[in-house]
DNA sequence: TAACGGAACT
DNA sequence: GAGTTCCGTT
């Protein structure tokens, strides 16, 4: 169940960074020559953003909802949602709006659930160790039928990075673990701490070095002698096979389609000059001035079909005028057990299933296809062969200590595992070179102190199970991975780190173990361990809550705080001091609420206002409300 | 709603 | 020059 649940919180967190956002707009003071903003509190509509201009911040929230519920069928509770849909607008502390669209709402509470009901069994999975990140918009639909009833709502709410939806969006598509080398983050029974410890660690540099190739790859696709151009970079991305579920050829000459027409347009913008607002209304115009220039056609009556004329001009000009490219295949093709044919029926567009490791190139095109796939097998192999990941560096990983203080009988579960003082922490090398990004694993010690801490025990625990190591092990495994997925959380990184300590307001309804707060010989040996971790925050309210509760909330806790370290992207400092995370709640609701009930979705739903009625501006709050267990009741 | 193309702009 | 941004129209 644990399992389940923690899998749950992850993905939800990984799912939210992706899907949910809800926005303000106040943006007009800050790009004045957008126009639409002549509204300041339009809402926006999902297929177009324009929330920031170059890592402008907007005020926004994020909603997840996470609910495992086996009850949800497609397209029953839109009655439901449109209940539970209506425009919040609250006052923050600086005076600007905070607005809950309705559309968002809806999103959290249909699509958006069954989105992350497929992440839960799909995405995550855990026994597989893999973050299968691909083409999940086409299985939602099926996700809805395996999972467990319990629902787990999580606002973050505040300020947060224009950045991070914007980035997001397009990041699981670059985010994937090889497949051979992946160890398995599930612990085996007998699995020692220090084994865990170290895939945990392992983990961290496979994410690293592929984050760092995906980072290389993605920005030399589509150049030509230093110039970038649109057409350029689709006949790359289509001549990759790497982005196949964004962009694909059809089976007639030169043709392609875009799967996914915003996505192709975020990837489009992000990789000319990080432009955020990129959409496929754009792009689109884009493509339309290549009609003149015959370089690309429409293909009417066909959505999102279009056309190279003269492909094989175009390629040889490629060949000719870019630089080097390797784009290797994309490892998740092969997880997934080769792509899926797939038919657009409203257009009538079959389109055939790839073959994993290929270049999939019209069939009309033969000749020049052949050619594509022995370059790109040559470019498979010297990708393999030559290139050179950087390596993660490892440091201050100290599983020796730990070891000698560990008992090595594992065959007992009664067995308790002393742990000496928080030094296992790892701190990996992390994003681009040079970039100072560190991950930075969490104590062992600490994180199982914030993980089983009871706030009824008198002293914090000094000893835990084998089973209590399982637990967390998978976890910290967990996090391994999943901190990769939290770039954009960078904006958060001051407000988390040493200046800004944003647990410090807590309120008094917090308490905080005292042996878990950071100790002077740590901070003088190492950059503070974040209070996250460290001072995590434990609400007097678990003193009503079952264990699982209060290990959720820890966890969450964590995943934030990794989220928060774990950044790829630099962010301009000076713009953090006032960008903290304005609160994150966690609220864990009791299991059995099925959002198709009506009734029940307005509890959901009245979930949020006693959430935010707290005002504790960089402060994590992590609650578990017995008021909505007596709403549910 | 995708698609189109004008207009202003970078 | 090659889009980007926005928008009215089909």
């Amino acid at each position: 169940m644990l399992y389940f649940l923690l899998s749950a919180c992850l993905s939800g967190f990984l799912l939210v960074l992706q899907m949910a956002r809800v926005r303000t707009h106040d943006c007009t003071r800050k790009h004045p020559q957008a126009r639409m903003h002549t509204d300041a509190h339009k809402l926006e509509t999902s297929s177009r953003h324009h929330s920031s201009v170059n890592g402008e911040h907007t005020n926004e929230c994020l909603f997840f909802a996470m609910t495992t519920s086996n009850h949800i069928k497609s397209g029953e509770n839109s009655a439901a949602e449109n209940r539970l849909a209506p425009t919040r607008r609250r006052k923050r502390s600086d005076g600007t709006d905070v607005l809950f669209a309705e559309a968002e709402l809806t999103w959290l509470t249909d699509r958006h659930q069954r989105i992350f009901l497929y992440i839960c069994v799909k995405w995550f999975d855990m026994d597989k160790s893999r973050l299968n990140c691909s083409s999940f918009f086409g299985y939602f639909e099926q996700a809805h039928n395996s999972v467990n009833d319990t629902t787990i709502v999580i606002l973050v709410f505040g300020q947060v990075s224009a950045d991070l939806f914007t980035e997001c969006g397009t990041l699981p598509a670059n985010v994937l673990l090889p497949v051979e080398e992946t160890p398995s983050p599930k612990p085996s029974l007998m699995m020692s701490p220090q084994l865990v410890w170290k895939q945990t660690i392992r983990l961290g540099e496979q994410i690293n070095s592929h984050l760092i190739q995906q980072d290389r790859l993605l920005s030399e696709v589509g150049v030509t002698n230093g110039k970038l151009t649109l057409w350029q970079f689709l006949l790359e991305l289509l001549l990759s096979n790497r982005y196949t579920d964004f962009i694909r050829w059809t089976n007639r000459k030169g043709e392609f389609v875009l799967l996914q027409a915003e996505g192709v347009a975020k990837l489009w913008g992000m990789r000319k000059d990080r432009n955020h607002r990129m959409n496929y209304d754009k792009l689109s115009r884009a493509l339309r001035y290549y009609y003149e220039k015959n370089i690309i056609r429409k293909v009417h009556g066909h959505k999102f079909v279009y056309q190279f004329i003269g492909l094989r001009n175009l390629i040889k000009f490629c060949e000719q005028n870019s630089q080097e490219v390797t784009l290797p295949p994309r490892d998740w093709d092969k997880i997934s057990g080769g792509r899926q044919s797939m038919t657009i029926t409203n257009d009538q567009i079959n389109i055939k299933t790839a073959v994993p490791g290929t270049v999939n190139v019209p069939a009309e095109e033969e000749e020049h296809g052949e050619n594509l796939v022995m370059a790109d097998h040559k470019q498979q192999t010297s990708v393999l062969s030559t290139k050179k990941l950087l390596p993660a560096k490892m440091v201050d990983v100290d599983l020796e200590s730990f070891a000698e203080e560990s008992s090595t009988d594992e065959s007992m579960s009664s067995t308790n595992y002393n742990l000496p003082e928080s030094n296992h922490r790892g701190l990996l090398s992390f994003g681009s070179p040079g970039s100072g990004c560190l991950i930075e694993s969490i104590s062992l010690k600490s994180g199982l102190q914030t993980c089983f801490y009871k706030p009824n025990q008198m002293s914090t625990q000094e000893q835990f199970s084998q089973e209590q190591l399982k637990k967390f092990s998978s976890l910290l495994s967990t996090f391994a991975s999943l901190s990769s997925l939290f770039p954009s959380l960078s904006s958060l990184e001051q407000s988390v780190g040493s200046s800004g300590d944003p647990f410090s307001q807590c309120s008094d309804a917090w308490s905080v173990s005292p042996s878990l707060q950071p100790s002077a010989k740590q901070s003088h040996h190492n950059p503070p361990m974040s209070s996250l971790t460290v001072n995590a925050p434990v609400p007097n309210a678990c003193n009503q809550a079952d264990s699982l509760t209060s290990q959720t909330a820890a966890v969450v806790a964590m995943i934030i705080h990794l989220g928060v370290q774990n950044r790829q992207y630099r962010i301009r400092r000076h713009r953090l001091q006032n960008q903290t995370l304005g609160y994150i709640l966690l609220v864990q609701v009791i299991p059995n609420i099925g959002i198709e009930q009506r009734s029940k979705t307005c509890q959901i739903s009245s979930l949020f206002e006693p959430c935010l009625t707290w005002k504790h501006q960089g402060t994590v709050l992590i609650y578990r409300g017995g008021i909505f267990r007596e709403d549910i009741n």
